[in-house]
DNA sequence: CGCCCTGTTCACCATTTAGTGAACAAAACA
DNA sequence: TGTTTTGTTCACTAAATGGTGAACAGGGCG
């Protein structure tokens, strides 16, 4: 609509061009984590960047071109911290430990990245799908995991039959439903788990839960 | 838009009235579900029901109206299946096993409610919040937990410091992730966690996880 | 110098979408 | 039986929304 931006300074100084794209980007990501694909605007992204709706269109091609952008870079900026991360040096205990703990903060630290996730699985996923981006390694995350499961079954510190997706499944659907369902679970509960107070306690739970499960433990 | 419905018989027999209702909210659950509150289309639910697009809105007022009676109609649902439960004849680590169970097979049962939830917590809880249903007791599966995990601590059974809604929390998180991110784990694991070959697996591993986290045990 | 490629502006459009006005039908009620 | 209340039809609308056409600016390059 109009786009009567106040101080239109038409600047064509060096760094504005590859800028304009990562501006839009990170407009474009609030946005879509906020309201979903459907409940997106471009004209609300475009009104919020430097730059104008018909760029948007110039450089991203259209509404589903633009969000799988979005998805493709907030994918890839989770892969790139968790390139980080090494343990290998860590007894097994400690290294699991210690990614539990990760991938629990990672969470807290972008509820975008959840959200945006979140509305893509209410999508059934179609958008990822079309995009090529999946085979740069699949996750860090798992790879860090399977290494120490298969330390942790060679020392006999963990117990037969620990498989390292399911592993990162249940740490994954712990933090990451911490972040996403926080509404409605305060909502029924009248506890929010996202909050600072009730952050420690299930930090621990989660890290003694899945620490404890994957103890060898002959008995019972 | 036009709704040319072929065979209109426009029958006012008995029961039509507040079949009507219920009509358009199931049409409309699945509709929501499917899309989330923004890409819920009124003139599409209201060409998948036996009556018309201002039928909606003389029986609900707007979409936001619906909405909320789609979300109450769902919880109600769910408590409803919850109080029909009882297992204070079990002892607690078998009642809890069961409550366990019967919390993983919920949310397999109802993918919409899943869907539904997500996408109410992508609006950040708003519409819940100005729903007033709240009040008909929070959630019996939790006073199930609690009355569980008071026999548990009174026998001994369980360990100190195990808190009714924490471990709701984890029980929930668990079976709640499975079915609502089930695609874009699938995407990154290439393994979809909702799918019949990984069912058993992962309901074990969750009882397993949670009951080995819950029973007294003074080492380590 | 003239051409072309990448940006950029502004006005404009077709469709979709939530929501309505008014008249009418059929019970319920008096 | 007349009147009011509840339910129903159909045509219609204002605004929002994704998307476009065309003209133009300026730097690089033959």
């Amino acid at each position: 609509m109009s786009n009567a931006k106040a101080g239109n300074t038409r600047r064509k100084g060096p760094g504005t061009r590859q800028d304009a794209r990562d501006d839009i980007l990170k407009v474009a990501t609030e946005e879509f984590a906020d309201k979903g694909y459907t409940g997106a605007r471009i004209d609300d992204i475009a009104l919020r960047t430097q730059t104008t709706k018909k760029m948007i269109y110039y450089y991203f091609g259209d509404k589903e071109g633009l969000y799988r952008a979005v998805l493709e870079r907030s994918i890839a900026s989770i892969r790139a911290e968790e390139q980080q991360v090494h343990v290998g040096d860590l007894d097994p205990l400690t290294a699991l430990r210690r990614v539990i703990e990760l991938t629990f903060d990672y969470h807290e630290r972008h509820p975008d990245f959840v959200r945006l996730m979140a509305g893509e699985n209410i999508l059934r996923g179609e958008q990822l799908r079309k995009s090529g981006v999946r085979d740069e390694l699949a996750s860090p995350a798992l790879a860090l995991l399977s290494e120490i499961v298969e330390r942790g079954l060679r020392t006999g510190v963990f117990r037969q039959g620990i498989d390292a997706v399911d592993l990162h499944f249940a740490i994954t659907s712990f933090s990451f439903f911490r972040m996403s369902n926080q509404f409605t679970f305060e909502w029924l509960f009248e506890s929010n788990p996202a909050t600072p107070e009730n952050r420690e306690r299930l930090r621990k739970l989660l890290s003694d839960m899945v620490t404890g499960y994957v103890t060898a433990n002959p008995d019972s």
